[in-house]
DNA sequence: TGCGGTTATGTCAAATCAGACATAAGATCC
DNA sequence: GGATCTTATGTCTGATTTGACATAACCGCA
């Protein structure tokens, strides 16, 4: 992972262990981060498709409108169990949640 | 969602809302289990591939091999992040996680 | 049979995450 | 300017999730 992308994902609020460990594990904390990315960028792109807003969102799912914009701004206290399930009451299918998790597209110039 | 299909989740571990709630917003509710089970067997099938034993894999995720074995038995209290995280920490590349969770090769016959 | 290695199940304190609320900030209209 | 709609941010308390541990069960194999 190259300065940029670790400088993209730490702007976005998101904290790395000790440099040694950024070495390390971190391909897979790398990829996790990116993943919720992914699906972040995915929500945000199903909702608007659908036309609603945050607050009618909250509403299906079960939850508030705060929490639905943590989400779209990658806050790290959201899970991807709550992304996914807010994805699914944006009526998002299987499969576009799968490809949104397999693309790369969201990855910086390298 | 058919008989059976609630019949083997359930079997599985999992407790659905009142008859009322399952008819309304269970659709996503039945998306999300299966969500669940698509990666839990992929989790199994990645570990064995790579020889993996339980203990191995929890402690590359800093887990233990109680966990390890609960996401492989689709145990309730585990949640879509660690199989992710676990998916990973076994060598699964996001393409992988996405097919598994885009695929509906889980789903019994109609 | 007993013995390693592996996996399954139950429980619990500590950590994390959730929904809710307040409130601020933007946008768009009049 | 204000009014309204939408989204963003901060924080609190309760609920869920987690790693850890104990222990049981399973599976060859000698």
């Amino acid at each position: 992972m190259d300065d940029a992308k670790r400088q993209r994902l730490e702007a976005a609020g998101w904290r790395f262990g000790s440099v040694k460990d950024f070495l390390g594990l971190s391909e897979d904390e790398a990829a996790y981060i990116e993943v919720k990315l992914s699906l972040t960028t995915a929500l945000r792109e199903c909702r608007v498709r659908e036309g609603l807003t945050q607050v009618e969102l909250a509403r299906r799912l079960g939850s508030s409108q705060s929490r639905v914009a943590k989400m779209e701004a990658s806050d790290p206290t959201v899970s991807l169990d709550l992304l996914i399930r807010a994805l699914l009451a944006a009526g998002a299918s299987r499969a576009e949640i799968g490809a949104a998790i397999a693309s790369d597209e969201d990855r910086p110039a390298a």
